[in-house]
DNA sequence: GCTAAAAACGACCGTTCGGTCTGTTTCGTA
DNA sequence: TACGAAACAGACCGAACGGTCGTTTTTAGC
């Protein structure tokens, strides 16, 4: 009875990494059965639909992100310490180290359906809504304990962040060259030196 | 015989808008004729299949932008002036004023080529690579005047504004919010002033 | 090792896809 | 206003699409 089991989270393993290069509306089935080694009935018998199995491959790209992140900052104790940990994950992007290939999956699923597919375009800010709010509460935590400047303001931070990465990612997969993403790590561990910082 | 040039002009109006939201290459044929009010014929009498109808419809759309940009930046003189001024025009993706629906086409076209479309990937590319170096000429030009600090590395500026008003575009697309983009501008404005300013 | 259930197969369905082509209309020109 | 050319319509094509379903194979519990 646990075979069933198995064989959808390999299904969604494989169609995740797939659906995030290719786009997770545009792929054909015909994809999915290729990348799996399954035929369509083996397929729709974990899934009632291409949407639904989008879906999922979606969250399943994005629970791998967030594994990498948790992963990264649960030793760190400091604001600033995890803000690092955080940015250094998303040089893995362009390292060969990824998370799932294909760059950012929130990026990319927010792009493909922000005009175009409503019930993927929700998933996508719920994911972005987590998102910004664990990033929001690292920064304000840090004031909390006086770690980083009073004045500053959490959300407005995080945004920062978040759009300076996402875009950095998207340069770099384009190029498939790690200097953008370079030049924006760069910059950014400035800022949380020179302005952060209390 | 000039007819056909003003609906080939009026296919490229329409199909880009239409494009830039729902993919280049993800919308299908019928979506062009819904929106040209003509039919099959009628399109591929102007061009020679889906793909070059997408690929010029991308130029026209980045087209939209460069003029923006161009007519932003071509009464400033200084570096800061104009680096203030492109900036701004990315605030209009946020306020209503766009220069075309559906968010950077830049951005959007990368996103989806990336992994799937080298065609549309090289124009990406291309269209990346002259926009890297415009706003890099500004920051060397502003370096050599000296209005700008003499340690600073032109690509590398180049890179974060772009990444972080890329970020912002998908952000405040995303949530149909000029909240994101409100954020990281006026993070920029500070980071001009404080950073790059001599 | 038997058996019922779960899993997987793969032929098949109706629809939509990108693209072609012939016939008709509209256009520019003289 | 006549006429050749350009522009457009729309029926049509084969392929590919998402999805269904009866059949076969594999699995797990006794």
């Amino acid at each position: 009875m646990k075979k069933g089991e198995e064989t959808k989270q390999r299904i969604l393993e494989r169609a995740a990494s797939h659906l995030n290069q290719h786009g997770f509306l545009s792929a054909p089935m015909s994809d999915i059965m290729a990348v799996t080694g399954l035929q369509k009935g083996g397929i729709y018998n974990h899934f009632t639909s291409k949407e639904e199995l989008a879906l999922q491959a979606f969250d399943y790209a994005v629970g791998l992100v967030a594994q990498r992140i948790a992963k990264a900052i649960e030793a760190k104790t400091s604001a600033l310490e995890r803000l690092t940990a955080i940015v250094n994950v998303f040089r893995s992007y362009t390292d060969g180290a990824e998370p799932i290939p294909g760059g950012c999956p929130l990026l990319n699923c927010a792009v493909e359906s922000d005009d175009a597919h409503p019930a993927l375009r929700q998933r996508a800010r719920r994911t972005m809504d987590r998102w910004r709010g664990t990033l929001a509460r690292i920064v304000a935590k840090g004031i909390e304990r006086g770690e980083l400047r009073r004045d500053l303001d959490p959300e407005r931070v995080a945004d920062v962040i978040i759009a300076a990465l996402e875009g950095a990612v998207a340069m770099s997969n384009l190029y498939k060259d790690p200097t953008p993403m370079g030049h924006v790590i760069d910059h950014l561990h400035e800022y949380f030196q020179r302005d952060l910082q209390a």
